[in-house]
DNA sequence: AATATAAGTGACGTTAACGTAAATTAATTG
DNA sequence: CAATTAATTTACGTTAACGTCACTTATATT
């Protein structure tokens, strides 16, 4: 048993499976949120590498910086419960749930506020005789 | 007739009304948003300048980068009629909503996974005995 | 006039997340 | 082994909206 699955990545081939620039992953090791193997001094990634990798593009998407992600990712591997990582996924998953909340109550009142903009906007084209195009 | 209310404001005057720093003034001027006139080296500022300030601020709440605010207030007062200047806010009002209404999609898509995390992280905790403090 | 206060100026710094270009080194292939 | 291709490194650039600091100039007060 453990016959352990050797696939290798590369940069570039990276980079392309996963719709980043080459420059970006080298990046995010320079920040320390990688730390691939090295062949001489080409990185090779391994699987695990790469589903790092992912995690990281999905903290981004969900609006994390790369700063709370490394701080997120130091706790992996070295947490073999893995309940201290979790707990401050948690605390940070919260934390961004009700920032975005906010954000979501002060978008509101701007797309209110453009709405009676664009309302008077129309109304005084309309005075002029001119056609604001709906 | 035609006594004009003649209140004039000096930089630090208005930055403290308006809750801005001078520095923030005076950047604005630097990329030709205001045009204050001088008294020596001193700027000083009319009640319209004091408007047109609200008007810059007013955008910048509203999403609107500098540059966007800019071009806008070029039609200011070269626009006798004001049917172009109107009709360019028009457009840009509905480029921007249509940009927030774009945003709040995403945040609420975002705002869906994050929940999903947090779920399914308040039950891994739970699977270890832990209290997920809700 | 000397000092104090206020205003202004210019240059540089900050933050985040990379991009770009040029020069190096390494690996591969004929 | 020479030439090509690939990967890396290094350094600097970009964007937006200002902030900071160190001076210099101007005005006001005593």
């Amino acid at each position: 048993m453990t016959k352990i699955d050797e696939r290798f990545y590369t940069v570039p081939e990276l980079a392309g499976d996963l719709g980043i620039t080459p420059r970006t992953i080298r990046f995010y090791e320079q920040k320390g949120l990688l730390n691939p193997q090295r062949a001489g001094t080409t990185r090779v990634y391994t699987r695990q590498d790469r589903a790092k990798l992912l995690l990281i593009l999905r903290g981004k998407r969900l609006g994390f910086s790369l700063k709370e992600i490394a701080d997120y990712l130091d706790l992996y591997g070295a947490d073999p419960t893995q309940a201290e990582q979790i707990k401050m996924l948690l605390e940070r998953v919260r934390e961004r749930i009700s920032d975005l909340e906010e954000q979501r109550q002060a978008l509101d009142v701007t797309l209110d506020e453009l709405r009676e903009i664009e309302h008077q906007s129309v109304d005084a084209l309309k005075e002029k005789g001119l056609d604001p195009a709906p």
